[in-house]
DNA sequence: AAGTCGGGGCT
DNA sequence: AGCCCAGACTT
């Protein structure tokens, strides 16, 4: 069977035996594959989404401990879970995985939904993810297209133009990776041949210097053909970055600090921080200066000065501030910065 | 269709 | 200093 695209010929039924047999071999030995779970499935694809395997391990064997299963999960405190977040990044999805699990346990007797139409409907279940616990966990043949697989699929296909940035006159849903990845699955053991692509993607199909000599698909690749590999997929154009200063004040009183939650459309929401303010804190007392920290965000880079200040007396506490010894920090959800900042009281320079 | 959301590891 | 990463959601 074979399948033209872009001007591209698409062996079907020798890609999936090469790439199936290579799987065999060499599929990677990772936590969330010892079962056909979907809480487990889900949860780990939740975890990974634009973050990298390495990273994901450790969180998940944590994560799963804590919750084990979609009604522990239900049952908890979102503090809970994004103290188990916190370093991970998109903290969004934490609080979206929680909130999908109160839905699952409300609303579906705590089942999923076994379609990626049915899952799509949870909170931060989008595309990607719904057809990957649906091919996974339920057997679907659902295509997947992600970071690895996306990046094989335009080498096998020779697709030459950039597949994001800015998205050119191509309707997002139809790109030619996504119709290659369609015509690929099969119907037998699809979530098999979808964890087969990515893993070729992560380990052979590189996106630097990939091993094409040892690549099961090389006979089939049509960038291989052209000599073009080092140049699919184009890179999109890279955004410019946004400088920002911003300040943050650590108030003493005592042997506490004051932090606060970061409230609805601020960055980092829920998680916990100093008090923080953009450009230099004018107006106030400054306080002794305890170092800068710089941080990225997207296209922002951010320079945030610390200062340190006593102050005679402290404000009230509310859901929002609270006033916390330096040990008592680690109970807490906190911000990256934020947490850089917790370590830089520890030291001797943070008395004042 | 474009903009926004993080953060660590590697080169 | 830049590149990369098992994307989702809002506007």
């Amino acid at each position: 069977m074979k399948t033209r695209l872009q001007g591209a010929a698409v062996e079907v039924d020798r890609i999936r035996s090469r790439l199936l047999a290579w799987y065999a071999r060499t599929a990677r030995d990772l936590p969330w594959r010892r079962s056909k779970n979907p809480y487990r499935v889900w949860v780990s694809e939740i975890m990974l989404q634009q973050t990298q395997v390495d990273r994901v391990k450790e969180y998940f064997a944590r994560f799963l401990a804590a919750f084990p299963d979609v009604e522990s999960l239900a049952a908890a405190r979102e503090d809970s879970v994004l103290r188990l977040w916190e370093g991970l990044g998109y903290y969004r999805r934490a609080r979206q995985l929680h909130a999908a699990a109160r839905a699952l346990v409300a609303e579906h007797g705590g089942r999923f939904p076994r379609t990626a139409e049915g899952l799509r409907a949870l909170p931060g279940i989008g595309r990607y993810t719904a057809n990957a616990i649906a091919s996974i966990a339920f057997d679907a043949a659902e295509p997947i297209v992600e970071a690895n697989s996306r990046r094989v699929l335009a080498r096998l296909a020779g697709y030459g133009r950039p597949l994001d940035g800015p998205a050119g006159d191509e309707p997002a849903g139809d790109l030619p990776d996504r119709l290659v990845a369609r015509r690929l699955v099969p119907r037998t053991a699809p979530g098999r041949f979808n964890q087969a692509l990515m893993d070729l993607g992560a380990i052979v199909c590189t996106p630097a210097r990939p091993r094409c000599s040892a690549c099961p698909l090389a006979g089939c690749c049509a960038a291989l053909r052209a000599r073009r590999v080092d140049a699919i997929p184009a890179k999109a154009v890279p955004r410019t970055v946004k400088k920002i200063r911003e300040t943050a004040v650590v108030l003493r009183h005592g042997d506490r600090v004051l932090v606060e939650r970061r409230g609805p459309g601020a960055w980092w929401e829920g998680l916990w921080d100093f008090p923080c303010a953009v450009g230099g804190a004018r107006g106030q007392p400054q306080g002794k200066k305890l170092g800068v920290v710089r941080y990225t965000v997207t296209q922002h880079a951010v320079a945030r000065t610390v200062r340190v200040r006593r102050v005679v007396r402290r404000g009230a506490a509310t859901v929002a501030r609270r006033w916390v010894t330096v040990a008592g920090l680690a109970d807490l959800a906190m911000t990256a910065p934020g947490r850089r900042i917790a370590r830089l009281l520890k030291k001797p320079a943070a008395i004042c």
